[in-house]
Formats: structure tokens, sequence, C-alpha cells
DNA sequence: TAGATTGTTAATCGATTAACAATC
DNA sequence: TAGATTGTTAATCGATTAACAATC
């Protein structure tokens, strides 16, 4: 049953997800992997593909349901477990994160801040106290945390995996720019911004 | 002479680039593919095959010189160009990024933070002056802004873009979650955090 | 019925991995 | 010379694209 999903396809259902909010907004009940497609720049055939990989959800000669494709996504996706971030380092990217509304609109709440600068602890941040790193173990288990979300300097970044870990986090989610090892039960997902960056340069120079 | 390489190779070379840094921090002269591979878990023929797409420079028998081999990627990647990004839509993640040291120590500099909203305009991020959206063109054009970096919300980013183009900006890295619509001779990255986010969800629902 | 569109199989393309000669 | 390590060719693997029968 647990068949092998590729991370492309993985990669592309947020987007599918996405479209389908937008296009339920404009009141529309089905779509075709055509106009999908279309929307985002990806190939019908693609869409198709993607979407044959978790079962049959068109109807042939109609399209998709606009609603039901959405929820399957997002059940796919895992998008209703509700999970709860706990976000360690609350410098100007963890602030920025903390702050960032679109996190509830898929289902995930910050319910945790921390760091281990006295001079913020106890300060809040979109109405959120922070609390003191020290505590995280107590912290991620009074509210039941299920991601940590690594926003500290990656000199500290692979201690702040650790913890998390001992702490009995689910899965981690890191933006400090450093490989982290982490045992293979627990999902790990790098947003490495100097990546795009330098992707993006190395075009321009083409040019 | 100029040869289509992956994209895939591509988004490797940042991470090269990062751990060969480190390394040369280390005082350490020679690193072999094998080191540089166990540091990135990524595997040693991969990363031979993705410089030597690039040309030789290693040597048999010994490895590759660290200093030399961060230099070339620096070069290949661009990032000598000292490429100058404007900020458009100063709001937690337009501020964080503004704020965000690690684009000087790849060689982008922030030249200008542009909004619409006229309770921030004239304000200091950073040591830089929050300036009106609306004369976005001459902002650009005094600023010899290179980078357009698209922080609005989504709803807004497609017109953004295109006042970019038209202003004379030569790429784009766009974080508002949505497919925009650019030239194909601008060169455009997508930093879609919901994508991370969702995989990360997704992974965790299997466990 | 004719037109539209899915789901799936087959063909192609591209990326990764394996193997090894060259050489320091 | 023996051991280490690159650069490159060949083999494998996986993802995308093309084609088309099924069916609304």
């Amino acid at each position: 049953m647990k068949k092998v999903i590729s991370q492309a396809t993985i990669d592309r259902l947020p987007l599918y997800f996405r479209t389908l909010r937008l296009v339920e907004e404009e009141e529309k009940q089905i779509i075709s992997s055509d106009e999908l497609g279309r929307r985002l720049d990806i190939t019908p055939e693609q869409i198709r593909k993607d979407l044959a990989t978790f079962g049959q959800f068109g109807r042939k000669g109609i399209g998709y349901d606009v609603h039901e494709l959405k929820n399957k996504i997002a059940n796919i996706l895992g998008l209703h477990n509700n999970w709860r971030l706990a976000i360690v380092g609350i410098g100007h990217l963890g602030g920025a994160l903390a702050n960032y509304g679109n996190f509830d609109t898929l289902g995930f709440s910050v319910v945790a801040l921390l760091d281990i600068n006295e001079n913020i602890i106890g300060s809040e941040v979109n109405g959120l106290k922070i609390e003191n790193s020290a505590l995280m173990k107590d912290v991620i288990e009074k509210k039941f945390v299920d991601i940590g979300v690594i926003t500290v300097p990656a000199s500290e970044a692979q201690a702040v995996a650790e913890q998390l870990i001992e702490a009995g986090i689910k899965g981690i989610w890191n933006f400090a720019p450093i490989k982290l090892s982490v045992p293979a039960n627990i999902p790990l997902v790098n947003e490495d911004l100097s990546v795009g960056l330098s992707a993006l340069s190395y075009h321009m120079s083409q040019c």
C-alpha cells in the first residue's frame, strides 16, 4: 500500500492545492487538467500522472471536481493534521515566520517561540511570548509541538536539532544554511535561501 | 560553448561553495570529492560529475584545491557580479530579508526598499530608507538595481513583476505564492515556503 | 453521435550510479 | 611501486512526454 511517491510529485501537489483554492473562490465547480496546467505552466499529462498516483479523482470527458480534488490533495499532504510549530531562534527571519499569516490557512499553527537571548525572552511576537530555549523539552511537551522550525545561526543548528529531537519533535524545517544530521525517522526539509538566489545569479550571468 | 547545465547541478553548486568556505576556514588546502560528499550527504561520483561539467579542477590522486575550487564555483554562479537587490513589499518577510546579513557574504547587496504603504515610506530598515513604489522606475535606474525581490501579497505580485521589468530589472526572486508570467529573457526563481512545509507535512503523515 | 477529457501504457529523455583507465 | 583520487564512459534508474483506449 505504501507506494513510493517521487519528491517531484509531492512538490507539485502544494501548487495544485493553491491553485484549486483560487479556482474554488471563483466559484468554478469543475476544472480540467488542461486548465490547471495552463495556470501553473505544467503540462496536463504531468498533472494527470501525478494525480493518478493517488487514485482516480477525475471523470473522463468532464474533468475534476474542484472542491473534492482540493480536499483530496489536502489529505494526501496531511494538511488536516493541524500541525503545531515551534520556532527556535527569534531573529529577523524567525520573527517574520512567527508573523507569517499564510501558515494558518494551510492548517499549521505556530504555538511556541524559543530563544536563548535573555533580552528578548518574555517579550511577545504576534501575541506569543518568547520562551527560554533552555526549557525546550518542557515547552514542547506541554504545547504538543510537532514541528521544530530552526532559524538559529548555522553554528547552533545541529545542537538545536538534537535538542528538538530529544524533546520529541516529529519533523524539522531547517532554515540554517548547513547540512543537519538527523535520524531517518525524522523528516527534515531544508529551506536554504542561498540556493535559490545563487541559481538566479547563475541564470542572470548566462544572459 | 554554452552547454546546457542541469538545474539539479546548479542547485548543488551553492552547497559545494558553502562547504568549501567552511573547509577553507579550517585551513585545509586540499579536499577530495569523497570528503566533500561526506559533509553534504552527496555521493563523490555526483560531485565529480557536477564539477567536470565546467572543466577539470582537480588533480588525480590528490583532490581539489579548496581555495581555487571555491573561487571557480563563485565565478560559475556569477557571485562576482555584485548584484544589487531591491525588495518590494516591506512587510514581515521583506523586512527580514532587508536585515538578513548572509546576502552580503555571497556578494549581493540590498540597495533599495519599496512599498506602497504611506505609513512606512520614509522610515528606515537596517539603515535603508523605504521609498515609494510609485517611484520604482526612478529608484531602480538611479541605484542600478539588478534583481527585484517580490515580497508583496500574491494578489499584487504579477503587477509588481511587470513594473520591475518595465523599470529594467534583470532578474526576479519571487516569494509570493503565485505563478508569475515573465518574458523568457528574465530569469525568475520562486521561493515558495508552502511547498517545503507541505512536503514536510506529507512525510510526517507517512510515519 | 461527436467532442472532450481522463487514466494508463509505451517511448523518450535526462539524471544518477557504477566502473575503470589515467595519473599524481 | 602501491595507494589514492580524478575525469569520463557505460549502465542503470527514474521522471517526463506521447499516444490512445475508455468513457462521460
